[in-house]
RNA sequence: GGCCCUAUGGUCAAGCGGUUAAGACGCUGCCCUCUCAAGGCGGAAUCAGGAGUUCAAUUCUCCUUAGGGUCACCA
């Protein structure tokens, strides 16, 4: 990767520029890992940086909970606040310093100007232009006199920054993947730079600090699209190299009304930690929300982190938003569950195997076989396998099976029948289990199913189990078993 | 409302002038089967509408419609 050659500017630069607000949703989640994606398949640079220059927003702990998103994530960062690197600090509040005087040279080179605007005046502005038509800024203080700024500026009132925009004419810019957008300069607001406390604005910051970093492709959200064009001019005034720009299509969320939106909390757990909370695994979400809006050139579904990196390509990258769909996450779940090594499974299930049937050890394997293809999410367990807990209270009827032609009758004389064959078992394994119960039906002369049917059904007191009557015998042991057969014979002689 | 973006089945989507319009989720039928899964084999379901351009439009252009985004001293 180390080309001689190859100049600083050719390495592929992304950054993560997240605002500590508490809360990653998975937009913001594929936002970073697009980034990332885009600049490890280039063997480029991952970069974090915190946009904090909002002091009224900052919540307590919040960086936190961004650093433990991307590691979960495995969205690894070359640079950060809390590694460092040749492009520090990395956090816009400890580089507040450095912004201002940008603005004020675009001042002193006329391409920007103070505005000593009040709050209120802005405020009534606004309100003012009732109805319809939401005016902007009148452009009050663009042309102010000389000495009038002067003396404003001695008396000390309080002043923004702001950009002077083209008044006439078009911008152009061109996106990766929307190709180029025009829109007319008229549209554009004199955008303030910096505030009256004297931070930056959160888009002169950010091209400032993508400029000093050398970032070369700029992903963010379709959500920045018609902001765009005020960053070109920015780069203009300054004379800067404009960055790749790659904005993404919008995850959407249906509501319970059935309408449609940019993803929110509003739309249930959409949160990363959310979902890890309701027990989808991290590779499952990730793998999930890479192709939301993004797709491989074959079609293939299945992918780890690295075989992504490795298969990414911004030219697959879709324009329209794409809505978060919770059935497809389950699925790519289950896939990932089915995929995993017993032990694995094992490590995810073992506290309600051990709630369930604690000291049973022997019989966790079994359990792992049973549940491996039968469950998407792991809190799924305890409610399948309810029934080893206690015998529930059910209904008799559901020993009728048309199929099977099992009917009430047919399945007391069944359970005699099998409690005898079972209780003289000298082993209880698979093999002698299943082997007595299905010798017994040849014997018989009847299907499997007549006796396997009762004695699952006595034996779980339930019509849906996941594993069929030898497995349930098994796991619950044999005195559990003989017990419930008994059980389920006084049932149906009720 | 202005501006911007988007438009292939319910959802994610391939397609990039000529295709029987892929694939996946979901739904559904059958097989397997003691139930439920998993697995296997099928099925239903899509080019929003209208004008052009062209020998030929899902594909290019325009209009309409629909949806979304954005219009802060928030990010």
């Amino acid at each position: 990767m180390s080309n001689e050659n190859s100049t600083l500017h050719s390495v592929v630069r992304t950054r993560f520029a997240p605002s500590p607000t508490g809360f990653m949703h998975v937009g913001n989640l594929r936002t970073a890992l697009y980034e990332y994606l885009i600049a490890k398949s280039a063997g480029g640079t991952f970069v974090l940086r915190i946009e904090d220059t909002d002091q009224e927003r900052l919540v307590d702990g919040a960086t936190d909970i961004i650093y433990n998103t991307l590691n979960k994530a495995g969205l690894k960062h070359d640079e950060g606040p809390d590694i460092g690197g040749p492009y520090g600090p990395y956090v816009q509040s400890e580089r507040m310093q450095l912004y201002k005087p940008y603005a004020e040279q675009l001042v002193s080179e006329g391409k920007a100007y103070y505005c000593f605007c009040t709050k209120d005046r802005l405020d009534s502005l606004r309100a003012q232009a009732s109805g319809p038509d939401i005016a902007g800024y009148d452009r009050h203080c663009r042309d102010l006199p000389a000495a009038e700024i002067q003396e404003k500026l001695s008396e000390g009132v309080p002043y923004v920054i702001r950009q002077r925009m083209p008044l006439t004419g078009t911008t152009t810019f061109c996106d990766c993947v929307y190709g180029d957008i025009t829109v007319p300069n008229k549209e554009l607001e004199d955008q303030v730079l910096i505030k009256t406390d004297g931070f930056p604005t959160y888009n002169f910051a950010n091209i400032i600090d993508d400029h000093l970093m050398n970032i070369t492709h700029v992903v963010r959200g379709s959500e920045y699209l018609s902001s765009a064009p005020k960053y070109n001019l920015l780069y203009d005034a300054f004379g800067w190299e404009i960055p790749v720009y790659v904005h993404l299509p919008l995850i959407q969320g249906k509501g319970a009304d059935g309408t449609v939106s940019k993803l929110s909390k509003r739309h249930g757990a959409t949160g990363f930690e959310d979902l890890l909370k309701d027990g989808y695994l991290t590779e499952a979400i990730i793998n999930y929300i890479a192709l939301l809006g993004w797709c491989p050139k074959d079609t293939r579904e299945i992918f780890s982190l690295d075989e992504l990196v490795n298969t990414f390509s911004i030219d697959g990258i879709s324009k329209s938003p794409a809505i978060f769909d919770y059935d497809k996450l389950e699925w790519f779940n289950g896939e990932y569950i089915r995929a995993m090594s017993p032990e694995e499974f094992l490590s995810h299930a073992l506290p309600v195997y051990e709630d369930l049937l604690p000291g049973r050890a022997e019989v966790y394997p079994l359990m792992t076989q049973i549940l491996q293809p039968r469950i998407t999410r792991f809190s799924q367990i305890e409610e399948k396998l309810s029934f080893l807990k206690a015998l529930p209270d059910y209904d008799p009827e559901i020993y009728v099976h048309k199929k099977s032609k099992t009917t009430l009758e047919n399945s007391l004389e069944m359970l005699g029948i099998c409690e005898g064959e079972l209780s003289s078992l000298p082993s209880w394994d698979h093999e002698s289990v299943s082997l007595c119960l299905t010798s017994l039906a040849e014997r018989l002369a009847v299907k499997n199913a007549l006796v396997m049917w009762p004695v699952r059904i006595a034996v779980s007191g339930t019509l849906v189990t996941p594993g069929g009557a030898v497995e349930i015998l098994l796991l619950l042991g044999k005195d559990e078993s003989l017990r419930r057969i008994s059980l389920g014979r006084q049932r149906l002689t009720q």
